[in-house]
RNA sequence: GCCCGAAUAGCUCAGCUGGUCAGAGCAACCGCCUUGUAAGCGGUAGGUCGUCGGUUCGAAUCCGACUUCGGGCUCCA
């Protein structure tokens, strides 16, 4: 008769022998594969204490999959270290929807290397080798481990692994080490690794996996230290999951903007102008047009003023704003010019330094102190669609989403100390209300900190500034995330993260409250009392950039715009050619409601008409033939392939006048 | 900036280990054709194989540098 003891087990009190492991309670459940025992995730093998409260892992929860990639990841470890003996192991933690193995490797993997370590990752899952866990005392672990000099790195680092590396921490956590060995049927051990756990009971537990992708990473995430070769791999709990996941991956890739942009002859980066400049085609600078003017008009509506600015100035501005104390790196070198000297070449005349500008906000402050100003004129809110220069490393350049050359619609609101909170919590509705005309109307909200190493100003005024931030985002209702250290130099910042058609997040507007730049620049107001007051500054786009967001919707809307947005509203299709006048005449009709309609008269036969229309992803494909034409009507063709036919012209103009009035999507 | 990979016609791509390798489809242009919801038929034109240099009797093919792109890392005021 052995010991027994008291659980509860997911919920349910149970008495049960001592020494009862969490497989021994879940043994019917193969979709288990840990357990959480009080706060912590453990093996299945783990034995329970009397007391203990343990609850299922399954394998399609967050935290099973998690688990279930940490151990995939063991799996490709374990796999590269039997093809190429010489690599040395960084980590190999899950992340989002995956994983990956950091080595270190005198040759980088190929393509060819990947297939061959998914082969072997196949064998060793085919083999069922169990993941055992075995404590063991630093120094032991050291001794063990003598031949992996970046685990022994970690080692050392226990307990501070958090910050030691993303990722660190599954391999070394806070308290004792541990090992886990993989343990054929035999009871040989096919392989170890330092890791914390916990893992799946044993490699037959990984029922779906992938390796995506090779790329370099520094050791531990800094560009000081060497290179590792990492591999991404994906891994689901089944295959039908996998599927699903390399669905969305191939959905995402139809979506991207950058193909999207030359299918739909948006936009290109001609090399010769260089990278990360973009130019917009007729298409693509219409839709940008449009996203600009209906801006305009709200920016009108809610009391900004509009003002416009160089693209370059003397270096003297960015000394002051002290950009270029903070950020030369982001900036394009400067063109030195007006630099005179004689025939010996001696300076006669002093040159200047011009750069171009990478924020407006220091030629706003210009404008802001180009006379007096009163408090009556607070908040003064000055806006313009200005264009910026970033020189961005040239392994970050990406599309339209990471530009060096872009508009930013920017505005910075000098306000009073004392309505700058009020002001705030304006801006955001503001904000929430115009990114929601625009079709997006998921967010979540960002609280970007000071970073200490990078900043200017005092701590009591950033911790001021942080608070109102806070709160004011507090009371917006929305979730409210840290992000700590992501804030700009010259002040904290909320930013707002929209949710597109198929759940990915950007961040787009972003409002940033600043105390220095103000008193860089010495602006001043006369207050009430007539005294001279101090404004504060809040900077805030609402797009970001115009180019991105523009990238943004591409995506959003996988280039079928709506209505109001597409380049091309309407494309009349004749069935024949003799339909042709009927539908010049629907087109000028709505030409003189401002709708963007072609007919498409090409010697195509109806069927490509509609195939190419379809493919440009055009809202509304009008067609006629005898019928519609002896009626007076049109037929329709939708994006969607549904058609209505026989109506009515003047019905049919007033449903596309109405939606894109409406700026609604159809 | 770092690592890996890529660059062939406007687009998508074929062209294997250097020697009929300058190719296809789509797009463009020219003809013919045209009646109801995603590709009618035929023809023509179009490329110093990203650029520059090297190896070689010979280079799209091998090597180097640069440019641009892609995937990551780092970065993103």
């Amino acid at each position: 008769m052995s010991e027994q003891i008291r659980i509860v087990v997911a919920g349910a009190e149970r008495q049960v022998d001592a020494g009862t492991t969490a497989a021994d309670l879940f043994a019917d459940e193969r979709t288990v594969i840990a357990a959480r025992v009080g706060d912590d995730l453990v093996d299945l093998s783990r034995a329970l204490n009397d007391g203990e409260k343990v609850e299922p892992v399954e394998i399609a929860s967050d935290d099973g999959r998690a688990i279930l990639r940490h151990s995939t990841a063991h799996v490709l470890a374990q796999a590269v270290q039997e093809l190429f003996p010489e690599a040395k192991l960084g980590i190999g933690p899950p992340v989002e929807n995956g994983f990956y193995y950091d080595f270190d490797v005198a040759e980088p993997f190929n393509p060819d290397d990947l297939k061959r370590i998914e082969k072997q990752m196949q064998r060793i899952i085919k083999e069922r080798q169990q993941f055992v866990r075995r404590a063991v005392a630093d120094d032991d672990a050291r001794a063990e481990l003598a031949g992996e000099p970046y685990k022994l790195e970690l080692i050392g680092l226990k307990g501070g692994a958090a910050d030691a590396a993303e990722g660190a921490s599954a391999e070394v956590g806070a308290g004792e080490l541990t090992i886990y060995d993989n343990v054929r049927r035999g009871g040989e051990v096919a392989w170890k690794d330092l890791c914390r756990g916990p893992h799946v009971p044993t490699t037959k537990h990984v029922p779906a996996f992938k390796l995506m992708r090779v790329a370099a990473a520094y050791w531990r995430g800094s560009e000081k230290n060497p290179q590792l070769q990492r591999i991404y791999g994906t891994a689901w709990e089944s295959k039908e999951e996998l599927q699903a996941y390399l669905d969305r991956l191939a959905e995402a890739e139809r979506r991207d903007h950058r193909k999207l942009g030359a299918e739909l002859d948006l936009f290109s980066f001609p090399d010769e102008i260089g990278s990360g400049l973009p130019v917009f085609h007729p298409k693509g600078a219409t839709i940008k047009m449009e996203m600009e003017n209906y801006s305009r008009q709200r920016h009108i509506d809610a009391g900004y003023s509009f003002v416009s600015t160089p693209h370059i100035t003397k270096a003297h501005l960015f000394e002051t704003s002290k950009h270029l104390e903070w950020y030369a790196d982001g900036m394009y070198p400067p063109m030195h010019l007006d630099e005179e000297r004689d025939a010996d070449g001696n300076i006669k005349r002093q040159g200047q330094d011009y750069y171009l500008k990478p924020m407006n906000c220091p030629m706003h402050n210009l404008v802001f102190r180009s006379r007096g100003r009163s408090y009556r004129e607070l908040p003064l809110r000055l806006f313009e669609f200005g264009a910026v220069y970033r020189y961005e490393k040239s392994g970050v350049v990406h599309g339209l989403t990471r530009a060096r050359g872009f508009t930013q619609d920017d505005a910075h609101i000098y306000c009073a100390r004392e309505d700058m909170k009020e002001e705030l919590a304006r801006l955001l509705t503001f904000v929430l209300d115009l990114l929601a005309d625009y079709g997006l109307d998921d967010f979540y909200l960002e609280l970007s900190t000071r970073d200490p190493e990078k900043s200017v100003g005092d701590e009591q005024t950033w911790k001021e500034a942080t608070q109102i931030l806070e709160q004011v985002g507090t009371e917006s209702g929305l979730e409210l995330l840290p992000d700590p250290g992501g804030a700009a130099f010259y002040g904290p910042k909320i930013s707002v993260q929209a949710k597109d058609a198929i759940g990915r997040t950007w961040q787009l507007s972003t409002i940033q409250l600043d105390f220095f730049e103000p008193e860089l620049f010495e602006l001043e107001y006369t207050a009430p009392d007539g005294s001279r007051q101090r404004p504060v500054m809040i900077h805030r786009a609402l797009f970001g950039s115009i180019e991105r967001f523009l990238g943004v919707l591409t995506e959003h809307y996988a280039g079928a715009f709506p209505p109001w947005l597409a380049p091309v509203q309407v494309v009349g299709i004749p069935i024949a050619d003799q339909h042709t006048p009927h539908l010049d005449d629907v087109a000028d009709r709505l030409r003189a409601r401002g709708v963007r309609v072609e007919i498409d008269t090409s010697d195509d036969r109806m069927q490509k008409k509609i195939r190419n229309a379809q493919k440009q992803k055009v809202p509304y494909m009008l067609l006629a033939g005898d019928d519609d034409v002896a009626k007076g009507a049109v037929s329709f063709r939708y994006r969607d392939g549904t058609q209505k036919n026989g109506v009515p012209v003047a019905e049919a103009i007033e449903e596309i006048v109405s939606a894109v009035e409406r700026r609604v999507q159809v």
